[in-house]
DNA sequence: CGCCGAGTTGAACTGAATCAAGAAACGTGG
DNA sequence: CCACGTTTCTTGATTCAGTTCAACTCGGCG
């Protein structure tokens, strides 16, 4: 569990006693590569940290997927609207490889935030870091031109593309594969 | 102190001690009209709690302003780099109209969540409802036209429109105030 | 071998931006 | 209370980044 530990311990220096009461409620799970975690419209209550793999999270709009993130080591992925609005999201989440998670619920976390301080700052400032990645995201997205996104992506995730398909990365940029394809050659002729 | 205090319960159910803890270091400010509370490499390590007016966030990319958020009574405006990643920020905040503010600063909030776990949990809600505020413009900035974007805000906070410029409605939306004005032209017709 | 998914390339199209003027509303001082 | 400058909003003509639709290449694999 060594990529979910120090994960967790890099947001927030918690004692040994509240990880112990987290990590004894995790359940070890191991999914094959392609599997459907977490289906939009399915009330799917639990948190899956990820110790081995990769996921990534889309959404169905028009008939097309719009991948919206990768989850990778020491992440941990959800359906966010089934966890905090309490109803049915429209997220999915696939994995992309065989992926080795610990899964947890709402409610069993609910209950140890309300009595570990620690766990509740940790998951503050997990909270924190996931706004601030998706402002980054954003914000990204509000200034950039398609070939900035896709150049700095590269700068700053050069393994993502070695791990996944050229299709969802352009999703995850926000521009057509095809698009993303002609970036890529004119780039190549440097 | 109402609009904030009854902000705070409705996320969690906070303690009258542990909110008593929070509201006494508070500060109260006025702040007139179009005041710059935070200016983006300037380090301001303060949350602003508004409890009566309006302000917008904007970035300055290739010398124009991008509108990022706009926060109204209960909500807390801030520089969330200043906050979270210990340096100063790329984000402006100024208000739109006479202000009041209760003011705190990050050290202050943090020593209160150490000692409360009720503050923790508060702040830990607040940041995912941030993130699924956030998540929700970012999601429909990928999925709906401008036009559709201009008409979900209409129809979600109708009352912005008598509050803010359509400049910075506009900027809001990610389109050009000259769009706006087209897509409002269109509209009228009818 | 032939199929299939992943990636590339080409041509035509389009939503929204940009550039450039005007018109309306707003506020401030004489 | 009106004249004047300033800001906000609208309208028109043109341009462009990126999409769409469609065909084609390539490598792996039953």
């Amino acid at each position: 569990m060594q990529n979910i530990i120090s994960k967790i311990r890099s947001y927030y220096p918690v004692s040994d006693e509240a990880l112990d009461a987290l990590t004894c409620v995790f359940e070890r799970h191991v999914f094959p590569s392609k599997t459907l975690l977490i289906r939009a419209e399915q009330f799917d209550r639990q948190v899956y940290f990820i110790e081995q793999g990769i996921t990534r999270s889309y959404i169905l709009h028009e008939g097309k997927e719009i991948t919206t993130w990768f989850s990778q080591e020491g992440d941990a992925a959800c359906g966010s609207w089934d966890l905090y609005r309490h109803k049915a999201g429209f997220e999915y989440v696939e994995t992309l490889e065989q992926t080795i998670a610990y899964v947890i619920s709402v409610e069993q976390l609910d209950r140890l935030y309300r009595s570990y301080i620690d766990l509740a700052n940790w998951m503050r400032i997990l909270q924190q870091e996931n706004f601030l990645r998706l402002q980054d995201v954003h914000i990204c997205r509000l200034n950039l031109s398609a070939k900035e996104r896709y150049e700095l992506l590269m700068k700053e995730q050069p393994a993502l593309f070695q791990r996944v398909n050229l299709g969802y990365i352009a999703s995850f940029l926000g521009i057509t594969q095809q698009s993303l394809s002609r970036i890529r050659a004119e780039e190549r002729l440097f």
